[in-house]
DNA sequence: CGTGGCGTTGAGGTCTTTCAACGAGAGTGG
DNA sequence: CCACTCTCGTTGAAAGACCTCAACGCCACG
């Protein structure tokens, strides 16, 4: 039997638990990600969390590969987890961050049709595809919850389509900062976490590690953007730092 | 009351005519899109047809613009359409074109994420908002194809964002082209019709229409594509296009 | 027959990439 | 505790891919 977590990547570990109770689950949903138990519906509840199965994912494991067969659904709970598509020759596009609440795996082929990797140390629930399909037949406000974040996921791809195809690498990166900070729950002046390499942030945008570095340099000595270390940064001008996305 | 097809754009005109009966939608759906036939579900049909408006788009014609209030759901019956977004100062990148049998406007939003509009002539069935959302309640087979159709809008979003964000002009024509002639029904070596213009084959790949056009000519140079006409293309040699477009 | 939109082609410019070097920090092993 | 190494991030200089600007031809339309 295939358990995800384990499919390869170099350093970290992975490791699957078992089927959680009602409360572990619960307790997670309410605490880290209101969203989730939404998604989930009353009464669902307790039939999904039946079928739970908890993944612990290492910072850089990948959860699964594109092609692989799409046998499991998940939720995020804790952690950040971004998805990929790649070219042949090893050229890489990231079409998104994962945070906690958000849905993965939502792959109505046979096959996953991207890659999915930790960014940081993340904390999934893992739900098999055929007792999820079939859990979702009794329960309609589950399949409504999904087609309203599948709608929702849509659009910010379509955003993200602008910005590939129109914005320069300054509104790329003003952009995605901006999408950070808004994502980021504290308040305004406070640090907003970066917890992706600069890598995955110029695979993010189209762009190269270079231009990421200089865009950002250029936007922390413009003063709009103030960078404490490599994995934060605070937003100092709002005005400027919107001018410069060009929304 | 507001009618769509009528929200402005320069030439063309559009008109909604009346809600016509099963006949008349189940013909169409039959002889031309099967896939929306489908995506009705048997039982659902009669009450769709109920709560349907035909809508003519002129080529050119505005269906709705980002923004709008999303009061209509639309399937394309006839016809090619582009949706996309604009940036304040003009920039726009065409998110996606749609053929007969897809579907539109499904925001779960109080207003559009994007624009719509005619490439070519087309035709519509449009379903007023709630009252399809009340039909929805009560089919689950028509939600769980509108999950299917969004899932694989999604996919196909992603592809596009490896192509905006890593791929070389070259491999962008290329990898439309071979979408384009993939979605024909033609046979393979059948002319492809190409029925938008330079600038929104641009927008849609993220380049400008010289560089499309300089791509095109290219293409034919080295004897990958035939030109017959500026709206059409044949395949002539379908394994360069393909390592053309680093798939 | 003039007009305007669309598409093609050429020349030059620019933004981003490529190539390269260097510094900082974490982890390792002596 | 201190080299040593490796990865990540930054910075500079040169190269290149695509864009911008411009001119021209074609065709539909009035």
């Amino acid at each position: 039997m295939r358990t995800a977590g384990n499919t390869g990547g170099p350093g970290g570990e992975g490791a699957s638990f078992a089927p959680v109770r009602c409360g572990v689950l619960c307790e997670d949903c309410r605490v880290r990600a209101v969203a989730v138990c939404r998604a989930m519906g009353g009464p669902a509840l307790d039939e999904l969390e039946a079928i739970t199965t908890r993944i612990r994912l290492a910072a850089g494991r990948t959860l699964f590969d594109e092609g692989d067969p799409a046998d499991g659904l998940f939720t995020l709970t804790e952690g950040v987890v971004k998805i990929f598509k790649m070219l042949a020759d090893g050229r890489r596009q990231i079409t998104g961050f994962l945070l906690p609440g958000d849905f993965l795996g939502l792959a109505f082929f046979r096959s996953y049709a991207y890659s999915a990797e930790a960014v940081t140390d993340a904390l999934l629930c893992r739900f098999p595809r055929d007792r999820f399909m079939a859990l979702l037949e009794r329960h309609p406000a589950l399949e409504k919850e999904l087609l309203s974040r599948a709608s929702s996921e849509l659009a910010a791809a379509q955003e993200q389509m602008l910005l590939l195809g129109r914005k320069s690498a300054k509104e790329r990166v003003a952009s995605f900062l901006l999408a950070l900070a808004r994502r980021h729950p504290g308040a305004g002046a406070a640090p907003v976490p970066l917890p992706m390499s600069r890598y995955d942030i110029a695979d993010y945008l189209g762009l190269t590690i270079e231009t990421v570095s200089r865009e950002l340099q250029a936007a922390r000595a413009s003063g709009v953007i103030d960078l404490p270390d490599r994995h934060h940064f605070r937003v100092v001008d709002r005005q400027r730092l919107l001018a410069a996305a060009a929304l």
